[in-house]
DNA sequence: CGTAAAGTTGAATTCTTTCAAACACGGTGG
DNA sequence: CCACCGTGTTTGAAAGAATTCAACTTTACG
């Protein structure tokens, strides 16, 4: 599956100073009994893992973008999250349990390999701390997802992700004053929000002419922020960084 | 706003074999450095701590019912979740940020405080990995609600609740045949889901026509559950007990 | 240059909400 | 015991939102 495959220096990452990547180098150099990562080139459309099948390690996103994607039983795509640049993805406590979706990438990818994450939290709580971040953050973005799904319009849900989508990448350096890239189709929108394609389309022509957002090209502009948040209602959506550290 | 508060013995609780729970006093009596439990007995209908509040301790819910809500920006509230007997609520990593949502009693309650979870996880990884369960069930959880808000019909939103309120309560033992306890009012289940009362209520009444789930006097019955696990796609809900420590 | 994939548009249908009003039930005070 | 009130539930009819189907245009890419 991976095309080519070395060892990761952290130290030279972008994404060092970010959640769980950060400090991870340092255990590693101190602690031998960990394996050095190892990281894959992925080039775009490509599956990192499979809905249904069994984990064997946890992912890094270095650079690019992925999509976690789940097929319900009756047959629909579901997008549940992307991940960027500096996330985890991949992890589970149990090991035992299928991957309930798959992860795919968006665009060329650099993805390091974690095989024995949680052994390594176990010794060093500090790290398990930054991982336990890393999944209430996610737990907050499903929230997050679900509530705008559910009681927004088509233009608030579009917004929403738009803005989300934007805000994360901004914390991340990955922005462009108000451009990011945008690597979706408008079918991966809809099977975001649960929308149909054509109302997608029709939704974001709209939210241009009403100089809100504008998504040409996979890039994605917003026209204008003040109204988007307003719209959006991005009072919750103050992303958080991960700095604690009080265990005792 | 505790009613009254009393020291837990964790032996004689219900919930001491189930996630966090278990192991827990096994570790405060090793270790007199952590405070002991309290718990505290509430009546229905009241706030355990609001959104816009900080966070002091967490909360794990004895016996009764809790529900975590949020108002949005618009106004509108949504359910984001139930809290069950053994579930853990109110947990933050940082300490700073301030409840995006409110904790309220359904029912009569007893709920345990715990101080410095974090800090006896930074003690014992055991506990560590089952908070970190705790909070990958609750992130799947959302996932599914987001999932099923987002593509489902009316009857399929409805339909997964009650199998999903279900599922979780037979786990814990507090179901009898097909009928569990179902506290909520058809306002509840709208803001869970998404839907107006009305949409609600008429659903509710064509689910009962069909033979498929019943709600009367705050009973609900699943009375065709073959059928309701297929409208509602539950291949995925198998509901995962707290069974990993292989910490090295 | 040609084909397949992605995007666009209109019209009809279905689903959901809104508004308005009636009903049922439990609890209170007379 | 009954009248009254409030909350929660129920029903109908009309308006609105989103989906479906079918066809057409544009774009990406070998």
């Amino acid at each position: 599956m991976g095309m080519n495959n070395s060892v990761v220096f952290c130290k030279n990452c972008p994404r060092n100073h970010y959640g769980v990547c950060s400090g991870i180098e340092t255990i590693l150099n101190q602690d031998r009994e960990f394996h050095p990562l190892k990281s894959q080139n992925l080039p775009a459309k490509q599956y990192v893992f499979y809905q249904g099948e069994s984990p064997v390690k946890t992912y890094i996103l270095r650079q690019g973008w992925i999509l976690l994607t789940q097929v319900s039983a009756q047959g629909k795509r579901q997008v549940l999250r992307s991940v960027l640049p500096g996330d985890v993805f991949g992890f589970q406590t149990d090991l035992n349990k299928p991957f309930s979706y798959s992860a795919m990438t968006l665009q060329d990818s650099i993805v390091c390999c974690v095989p024995d994450l949680l052994q390594m939290c176990g010794r060093y709580p500090e790290l398990f701390i930054k991982l336990i971040w890393e999944e209430e953050s996610e737990k907050k973005l499903a929230e997050h997802y679900m509530v705008n799904i559910a009681h927004g319009s088509a233009r608030e849900k579009i917004s929403f992700m738009a803005f989300e989508l934007y805000q994360r990448l901004k914390s991340r350096g990955l922005n462009k004053a108000h451009v990011i890239p945008f690597p979706f189709k408008q079918e991966d929108i809809a099977d975001t929000l649960g929308m149909s394609v054509i109302h997608v389309n029709r939704t974001l022509h709209k939210l241009e002419q009403d100089n809100l957002l504008s998504l040409h090209k996979h890039e994605l502009k917003l026209l204008d922020c003040e109204k988007l948040a307003t719209l959006v209602g991005m009072d919750f959506l103050e992303l958080d960084s991960c700095e604690i550290s009080d265990v005792a």
